[in-house]
DNA sequence: CCATTTTCATACCGAGCGGTATATAGTGAG
DNA sequence: CTCACTATATACCGCTCGGTATGAAAATGG
């Protein structure tokens, strides 16, 4: 039962969804209190008055930021999970972060790793929003790590939850070395790396 | 020739490296740009005017700060750097971490991390003299690995540049995962499983 | 005692912050 | 056209930021 969208009043002059991507980009860049109204305002190509008519405030713009990060840069984790074996699970997850980091346009760093370590001062509903979408990615992780060893897919003495607080580190710490400048093929060097401690059967 | 400390003028009141040490503290807490200067003199006990005849003025505050943890606080990566053999290098840099992160009255986090993270407004002169500091204990970590591998030390395929970029990788995201809550267990745990990936020879 | 020098305490500065009041412009309904 | 309604633009709000001017307080050398 959708109601028809009946338009009242002036129409406004901008597209949300690319006004959020934009956003998106500033938080990325500059973290959540890195990032100024200003700064939101002017990428976004809007004004005050209207992003706090359409979003609400600076918070809730970073909740739907967050969401559409999830949605349009996270999607490989899920897929990754959706790999046979737990080496291409690993494997999967460290390219993907790889990728995101090195290729296209956005910021070299992990939205999440400047959240979670950058969000101090105030903004505790920030940084508990963050570690509580990580925590629901971890439990994933764990899940299908459980599945693996439940299939013989890992060795005996591996715990499945402490392998994935491991990997989880390792793309933090990427996240980390991309923030510090690493140059791209030490992040490949790093995925390399990872994948030739990666436990073998 | 020191020359004699002829005492002119009034007497400051307050101990240096006693302020400095409080400093330290609260940028550890809260990062560089998160730290304001009346959190500093609060927590140092002095006033705005002592602290810029004192120290200069909040930058120089910071890298003085961060002098002192790299004395006080990563001490323990030199001495690590002595262990007998790689994985005894790469255990004592792994718990030496843990311990900073899950003892004391210290902050649950990493400096390092959080000024590489977090600066990214201003203060780019921060986030190099971070950066650094952080190639030149690299610096020293290859090296060490390198002596490692012309001693028999290490497998044949292993890179020593790349295992340290790894290793390094495995201590950052475990700051940002003690940044986000987690528990001393988890972090224990992380350690133990680095350990039981680093590679035999 | 006095002059000099340095520190300390208070008040203050301009700038930028997140957020908003107000007035105007643009739309559909009647 | 008028009305109800909503988006826009501008100017503004109180607050905090890093940093400083000013004058009193405390020490030494003469």
């Amino acid at each position: 039962m959708a109601a028809e969208p009946v338009t009242r009043g002036r129409p406004r002059e901008f597209d949300p969804e690319e006004a959020l991507s934009a956003a998106l980009q500033v938080f990325w860049t500059r973290g959540y209190e890195g990032a100024s109204l200003a700064e939101l305002t002017d990428a976004m190509g809007i004004t005050k008055p209207s992003l706090y008519a359409c979003f609400g405030n600076k918070e809730a713009l970073f909740h739907k930021a967050l969401d559409l990060y999830e949605r349009d840069k996270l999607c490989y984790m899920r897929s990754a999970l959706q790999e046979p074996t737990a080496r291409g699970v690993a494997e999967r997850l460290l390219r993907g972060t790889l990728q995101i980091q090195t290729g296209g346009n956005d910021p070299r760093a992990c939205l999440g790793v400047i959240s979670m370590v950058a969000c101090t001062t105030q903004a505790e509903s920030i940084k508990s929003d963050v570690i509580a979408r990580r925590a629901s990615s971890d439990k994933a992780l764990v899940e299908r790590l459980e599945r693996a060893k439940a299939e013989g897919d890992l060795p005996v003495g591996i715990e499945p939850a402490a392998l994935a607080t491991y990997l989880t580190a390792v793309i933090q710490g990427m996240g980390v070395q991309a923030s510090g400048g690493a140059s791209p093929q030490q992040l490949e060097q790093l995925v390399e790396t990872t994948m030739a401690m990666w436990p073998t059967t």
